[in-house]
DNA sequence: TGAATAGTGTCTATAAGACAATATCCC
DNA sequence: GGGATATTGTCTTATAGACACTATTCA
């Protein structure tokens, strides 16, 4: 089925492609919107639009090697949650020449997320729009703290746009919203987490009931702090017994 | 970010790694179980072990069309449903050197699928066990129609096991189980796939109603024939409104 | 008619949504 | 104490599981 590398015949035919990571890097801001970090090229092809930080992969490294190392490199951010989302491959996605593109997801908490992109040159935070699961129409829409729309370098719209269908859909079923929230929350917290990778609110009684029967989290015995009214209980992630 | 392709010096660093595209082909058997199809190896690397039908990727090709060409070229079908899966790129996964493989998954009913394997040299179906997400221990197995243990090339058994994964997840919230059955069918005929896809069984009664109260399916007023008892009603998948 | 499975009706347990009542904090 | 939100308790409704009962076919 395949050929030995070095047979000199059948790799003169191979189609040896260049290879990317993409990395969709994504927090949930005070105004419970999702957002994530975009560099502004400063060359052609799409000169002055947005993409999403992006290495190519080199040969001794793995493609998650590749994706943190971008994340590091372009967004100045490493250790947080990061997981292989799909591979764009289509033979017109960049017009110099066939280059593919694994694209990975990140996850971060707001604060360590808007302190790392503060000191980013040439990059911005993208307020997200995504139509919710059941709309059929409407595209992703990127937009500036500013209000401005962002216009989004190659099939970049469509790496976000999947990045947010995948965490909508793992959200029911593995504890992600955790890796956007700091060590200590309040129920509140992650619902709002929640709400914003949903696209849409949630009763708030049948949360808090599920999300404290779901044995992820613990109560930490602390309360809130500087809130003008009575604090919140904070809880924090239960590391799972293995 | 990205360098023009024709800048040499850039070009000239840039890692090109070998890409191919592996898929699982899925079906439920008579027996209730999940199957695929595996290709013995001729030659070294894994020489005598088994693999999936595999193919490296043209130039002028998408990654789609390579995995339906490699369905059709090594397991004689055409037309089924096929989705992404995901990229294995760790270092050290081909011995050659580096590969990377694009996985797909595709489903077909079992009719076809055994029509079409049985024609295709050199390969065999694998019968096979996964552990049910709640246990951590084990590994995929795959089983020959005799009983016998199939060694598997290369990482495929990972790959197996993870679009085993990934259909059991799409179960829930994507109508994936109908891909696995003929156009008419009963209603404990997907009751059947669903269990041979979650690796456990289902309750009846709910799970009928559920179907039922899905919209996805609609009665062909015809009957079931050739039963020694009562027959069920044919059902028939619903094409979705757009 | 009997065997065997399809399909219906109903009861119960559990989970979700609604909402009122109480608790706790800062000012 | 007043304002504001957290937290608890309870009621209602929807859904899942269990199970008994009826229906339909072939031998």
């Amino acid at each position: 089925m395949k050929v030995a590398r070095r047979d000199p015949s059948a790799f003169a035919k191979r189609f040896l492609p260049e290879l990317t990571v993409d990395v969709v890097l994504l927090s949930v801001g005070d105004d419970g919107r999702l957002c994530t970090l975009l560099s502004r090229r400063n060359e052609a092809p799409y000169k002055g639009a947005w993409a999403l930080p992006g290495v190519f992969v080199g040969r001794t490294e793995t493609l998650e090697s590749a994706a943190a190392r971008a994340l590091r490199d372009k967004a100045g951010i490493a250790n947080v949650f990061l997981e292989q989302l799909f591979t764009f491959g289509d033979l017109q996605r960049d017009p110099r020449g066939r280059v593919l593109s694994v694209a990975y997801y990140a996850l971060v908490p707001k604060a360590r997320f808007f302190a790392a992109t503060a000191e980013i040159a040439d990059a911005a935070i993208a307020l997200l729009t995504i139509p919710s699961g059941d709309e059929r129409s409407g595209a992703i829409h990127a937009d500036s703290a500013e209000g401005r729309r962002m216009k989004l370098a190659f099939d970049h719209d469509r790496i976000i746009g999947m990045a947010v269908q995948r965490i909508r859909g793992k959200l029911n079923y593995a504890p992600i919203g955790f890796e956007l929230l700091p060590d200590r929350f309040t129920l509140l917290d992650i619902q709002h987490i929640h709400e914003a990778v949903l696209g849409r609110t949630l009763n708030k009684d049948s949360f808090r009931r599920k999300m404290l029967a779901s044995n992820l989290i613990e109560d930490t015995k602390q309360r809130q702090i500087g809130s003008a009214f009575r604090p919140a209980t904070l809880y924090r992630f239960k590391k799972q017994e293995n």
